[in-house]
Parts: C-alpha cells; structure tokens; sequence
DNA sequence: ATCGCTTGTTGCAGGGATGTTACAAGGCCC
DNA sequence: GGGCCTTGTAACATCCCTGCAACAAGCGAT
C-alpha cells in the first residue's frame, strides 16, 4: 500500500512515517503543499494523509482540486482542531476520513486501513483467495490453516494481489504501490519477492504468472 | 441509495431514517437484530447503520456474518463507547467506519456518503459482444464467464477488433495498429495469431473470416 | 473440376521475460 | 555496537511468446 503524508511538522511526518514503514506499506513525505501536489502528480497513492493546516498551498485546496479532479485516491485529514463541525466540513471536501490530533498511531493505522480496503476482494477482516488467509489487522498469514511467517514486502506483495481480488497486476504496479519513490524500475526486485513468496507459501501454487501482463492470485474455476 | 438502520433507540432510528430520507436515500429501519438480518436477507442495500449494543442478536455477530459471507453491504458501526481500543476492534470486524455515540447528525451523513463514493469508485469500462468481455483495465478476457489467459499480442488483436465494434478490420490495419514499425508486412503473422486466438476463445467462433477483406467481431443476433 | 489466390494450422528457433540462487548492504532489535 | 533478519543486486537458468516457414485447406472464378 503506497502512502503520501504531506505535513509541515517534520518531526510528526517522519515519526508517521516511520511507524507506517514498519507496518509494511511504502511511503513518501512532503513536508509543504507544493511538494505534496508534484508528489501527487508523479505516483500513484493509494492513500494521502494530509495536514489541513499548511503553509503555502492549504490542505483544503490540495482535497479540493483532488476530488474534483476524480482522483482515486483516498484522504484522510489530520488538524489539529476537532470539532465536529470541522470534521464534517473536510468530508464535505472530499476527504474520507479525519482525524484531529492529538491521535494514538494504532487508530491511525486502522483508518488507514480501512481507506484502503477494497470492496471485491473483501471477506471479513480477512482477505482470503483458496486456503491462503491474510489478516491485515494482526499481520498473519495462513495457508490451509497453517502459519507462515512473511517479511513486510513479502506481506505487502501478497495483500496487494488479494486486493486486486484475481485481476492482473503488472510488476510495474506493484512497484508503483507497493514500493516507495527509491525502488528501481528495472532491478528485477518483484520477480525475486515473487519467488520467495512463492517458496514460503508452497506447492499448490497460489500465485500465477502472466508472461508479459503480470501475476495474479490464482481464481480459478 | 438503499440504507438499512438497525438500531434499537426507536427515537433515535427514525430520527436518523428521517434525515437520510431527506438526503434523498431509501431507508429502511429495524429495531432489532433478528428484523435486521431479515431485511438484509430480503434487499440489496449499499450502506448498513449497525447500532453495536442490540438485544437479541448483536451488532457483532451480524457484521462478522455478513463479512464471512462475502457481502458487498458497507458497514458503520454505532456505539456508546467511543475508546480508541473498541474502534479498532470495530474495523477488525469488518466494519467500514466507525462513529461513537452521541454524534452529529450531519457527521453522520458525511460518513455514509463517503461510504458509498468509495463503493462507486471501481468498475472499468469493459468491452464486449456477445458471451467475450475483455477488460482493458486488469488485462482480463471472459468467454461466457470462464476467464481466458491471453498473451500480450492475442490480447491487443482482440482488444482492436472489439474497439472496431463489428465493422471489418483489414490484417493491414491490424499491422498498422497493433504491431510495431519492425513488422514484416509479409509474413502473415496476422494469420497465425488469429488462428491462436480463435483457438483459446473456443467454439462457437467469435471471430469471423471475410475472404479479402478482413476479419471482425461477431455481432450476432 | 481445376487453377490460383487467400486463409488456417502447425513445428520450430531466437530472444525477451521470468525464476532462482548466492551474496552484499543496510536496518532493526537487543 | 553486534548479530540477525530483511531487502535489493547481479548472474545465471529456464520458460514461453513471437514470428517465420512450410504446408494444408478454403474460396471464387473460369
């Protein structure tokens, strides 16, 4: 899950941004309006965490002209008031979520969750596709009812495919949402998470391998 | 947009299902769990308001029913409590959002409508005729249901002949369109991909044969 | 029916795409 | 700061897509 914080208090962005690497998902920060929009416009996120109160370009204008650009991003706005009028006037600008500060991370993370979570793919709180199970929530991985221990990338991989609930994902999509701004388009990183994936995860194969479209969670029927 | 209220605060219920009506959804109510899950059963309803604290069957044990089952319902959770720890508990479940008790109405709304955005988001414009859909977005062909793995160039063909929505395209126009400057206009390999094409995609043959002229889709009636 | 042209099918080889493994660098936790 | 684990790089092995060529089959006209 590919993450943009765009928040002026550096030491808060790099704290978030932290704590959100260590849960798996790739993520960049901005620390000012402007950088936050060439960020916008040069990757694909999945999820915008964004200060409402910025210098420069205003977090309001930066949800405005997202939604009514048609945007598929979801935004979840950070301020540090927390009246419910103020809640409802962000949604009202096409944020989904809002959290007012003071926050504890793990509701942070949950929302972000949550934003994220798509419909298709969905069943419970738990993605599953065959006997493979994958709980966002607590980081667990099942394959017919055993345990498998998998790293951050390799989870983050996975959640992605399960997301994309049996469509194809290109490499160069995963790289897009799974990886941050410092990954290398050609150094073959997918192809060799896949096949430590592919490994832990074990025989019968899970995942399939569309030459010259992507991979895919095997959705077979 | 259909909403279902289950909440057992008769007042309040119909206070809120008085307000979405006005917002211009269809509401229904019901003021237990066991009616909820009836009327559930009964309608395809986009957005479900699931008081935590009913008698009877709880909260809980419908949204874990309906997530195990795979249901597309978007869930907001009401409750009295409003820790940190129960909201989280709340989105592990399933849940879609989460909003504690009292509330503003108008808070209340926003939610709901961001709830259903975010189900209108996805669904590509897929091409098709006949029984073959082909989604250019996920690289997925469908005949009569069953998926169909195609390669890069079967795929292109057939995404061109669909786009051509039943008039003829000629192999030159093929050449031109779907194969790059280093194509030999000679070698026929229009023919031979055609061929494993129309092999993939089975009988009875979607791709039709007009001698001189050029192949096009079945537009059959 | 036969001829000539167009189209369909199949085997094969080259090359690009993908899978695998070993190794190095860097981060994380103690 | 040390040791372990994770992540990415590089080199190599393997797979399979693609286009070619040769041949078979279809079609239309005489």
């Amino acid at each position: 899950m590919r993450v943009l914080i765009v928040e002026d208090e550096m030491e808060l962005a790099d704290t978030v941004a932290l704590g959100l690497r260590r849960e798996g998902m790739a993520v960049d920060v901005a620390y000012d309006g402007v950088s936050g929009e060439e960020h916008l416009e040069a990757n694909a996120y999945d999820v915008l965490v964004l200060d409402r109160d910025l210098p420069g370009v205003s977090g309001d204008e930066i949800c405005k002209s997202l939604a009514s650009g048609g945007s598929p991003v979801r935004i979840l706005i950070l301020t540090a008031s927390t009246g419910i009028e103020e809640k409802v006037a962000g949604l009202g600008l096409g944020a989904d979520d809002y959290l007012g500060k003071p926050f504890a991370f793990i509701e942070l993370v949950a929302r972000i969750r949550a934003l994220a979570r798509r419909l298709e793919a969905r069943v419970g709180p738990k993605l599953m596709v065959d006997d493979v199970t994958l709980d966002p929530a607590t980081h667990q991985v099942h394959r017919a009812g055993r345990p498998i221990d998998l790293t951050r990338k390799e989870f983050a991989v996975l959640e992605y495919l399960l997301l994309a609930s049996g469509s194809v994902v290109s490499s160069e999509e995963l790289l897009e949402h799974v990886w941050d701004d410092s990954a290398d388009p050609f150094s073959g990183v997918v192809r060799v998470v896949m096949s430590r994936l592919r490994q832990k995860l074990g025989p019968p194969s899970v995942i399939q391998t569309l030459s010259g479209v992507g991979y895919r969670i095997a959705d077979d029927r």
